[in-house]
DNA sequence: ATAATAGTGTCTTTCAGACAGTATAGT
DNA sequence: ACTATACTGTCTGAAAGACACTATTAT
């Protein structure tokens, strides 16, 4: 760096050592979300839909025997972007699909091995879910149903701002194996200054931080399924509109109205000719994803 | 990883040795936005306000003479948010200064000595200005005076979805200095599989791919100054709803009509009992920012 | 008085929410 | 006939957009 007018750019590189310092690795963690039809309880009513999501059972050290998010160390000559469909497809059979970049987590002590910089992604996985690899003699990978209440809001005024702190619930479950975590999101106003920090409370049988980086994905995943076009990556190609609203209502944990949900959706989807069949009552039209919509796609990446 | 059932936890760790892959390096980057008063043109006429970029100009290798946004390598012992406020304080003077990470990005060419992965965080400071530290002997600081303006967009319908293209022109300026670039920004859908890629097509004197880190933390500015209260990071202490709505018009690029703009942030604001005067009209109140609002700063992290 | 900005009132349109009603398959 | 779901019509109130109007200071 110093006297930098003695050397060309092309000096400069030829004779930069890139082992000088230390550095951290870097990882991809992915949350791959699905929405699953849980078995019906009668041949009239319609079957219920579950939140799950993909996890990995940790066949090494650190953490092993834990269940982890699927990921990896990225790899000198690939892109993030890359790294994570790599590591997807080395867990799932599915070519196709959705990714996006979520969130970067680098504290200095998440990772018990070495540095570890993790930069998650937010995945989705169409309902007729995907199928899994067979494990290797190590790992075993499982779709877990997801719940996340939340247990405790509370917020203090300080004299020049305020603090929020609300306490979630985690809970994973896949027959007999439970998993759970209470994950806590600190938001702090202070003068000018705000800052937000998530910090895992309690963790069974989660690896490394990752209870955080579910409730934080998850909380995203809601938000971004209310202004965008998110909730097709969920949908097979053909569906009904009331499978649709039950993927809005099991994700954001709430009611919709029916009649008010196919008013707002309607410019994004496009009916076909067929119909559902065999149902204990009236088919129901099935329909297709239309892109144009209101062409109000926001902006960027990450959110 | 292997035959895991012959270590404990606390032997691997104790035998883990982190040189023995290689790494790539990883670096914070982040845009500090201000948004300052131009001089006026006459003793009556408010002052039109400009938005700035605070930008280094580089003095080593490579890109010697190119500006950079502020930033550089994360040590070992502090996390991603540390390093951008350490990072900030050697720049500027200011210690209490908003900051929101943005986006990771780790293309695998993006810098000629090694691969780099940079978090890139959004900071914004308020109009007041924060003042810049005296160039150490090999670099430079100063605010950039940021123009973008979408320049063309095609939309091409292919048979099993679109790609949508849009053109973006940066120009940066700062007295005689004129740094240019042309972004293209990416958006594909192919039936369920959409990707959404930046590239710099042309850079004048902007160091690495930092245009492009630019024109999306711009998006992602404008995105959020509509649905939080991101812009009072960008007011002084008090400021006359004028102001306010002149930092909203200078981010967006577009008038705003007054009655409908103080109605939606009525609710954010608390008036003070103190006036401006000696303008060459009707004095104005001044404000405070009120964040009790209505609650709804919405959800996590990145976005 | 005048220029320039400060600030208010109100009309219209749009949209979210709530709810009541009708329609139609399968048993 | 009955059950469960499919689908539609319409009322209300809140908010966004547009615009016209009044108020107040320094020169």
């Amino acid at each position: 760096m110093r006297r930098p007018g003695e050397q060309t750019e092309a000096q400069f590189l030829a004779e930069y050592d890139p082992g000088k310092y230390e550095r951290p690795s870097v990882t991809v963690d992915i949350l791959v979300f699905t929405v699953a039809e849980e078995p019906a309880d009668s041949y009239r009513r319609l079957p219920e839909k579950s939140l799950k999501l993909l996890m990995i059972k940790r066949g090494g050290h650190p953490f092993l025997g834990k269940w982890a998010l699927p990921g990896g160390f990225v790899r000198m000559d690939e892109g993030l972007d890359e790294a994570a469909y790599r590591e997807l497809r080395e867990e799932t059979n599915a070519k196709e699909l959705y990714l996006e970049q979520l969130y970067t987590w680098g504290d200095v002590g998440r990772d018990p091995r070495t540095r570890v910089v993790s930069v998650s992604y937010l995945s989705l996985a169409d309902s007729g879910g995907i199928s899994l690899k067979a494990g290797d003699d190590s790992c075993d990978a499982g779709w877990f149903t997801v719940s996340c209440r939340l247990t405790g809001e509370r917020k203090s005024i300080t004299e020049d701002g305020y603090t929020l702190t609300r306490t979630h619930r985690l809970r994973l479950t896949n027959g007999q194996t439970a998993l759970s975590a209470v994950v806590e999101s600190e938001r702090t106003l202070e003068g000018r200054r705000t800052s937000h920090r998530w910090e895992v409370r309690e963790s069974e049988g989660i690896a490394f931080d990752h209870a955080k980086l579910i409730v934080c994905g998850l909380e995203r995943l809601r938000g971004k399924l209310e202004y965008t076009d998110i909730a097709f990556h969920l949908m097979p190609e053909r569906f009904t509109l009331t499978q649709l609203q039950q993927v809005y209502e099991t994700i954001l944990d709430r009611e919709l109205l029916k009649a008010n949900f196919r008013r707002k959706l309607a410019d994004r989807v496009r009916e076909t000719n067929e119909f559902t069949k065999d149902a204990g009552h009236r088919p129901s039209k099935l329909y297709r994803y239309h892109p144009g919509g209101d062409g109000t796609e926001p902006w960027g990446e990450g959110e």
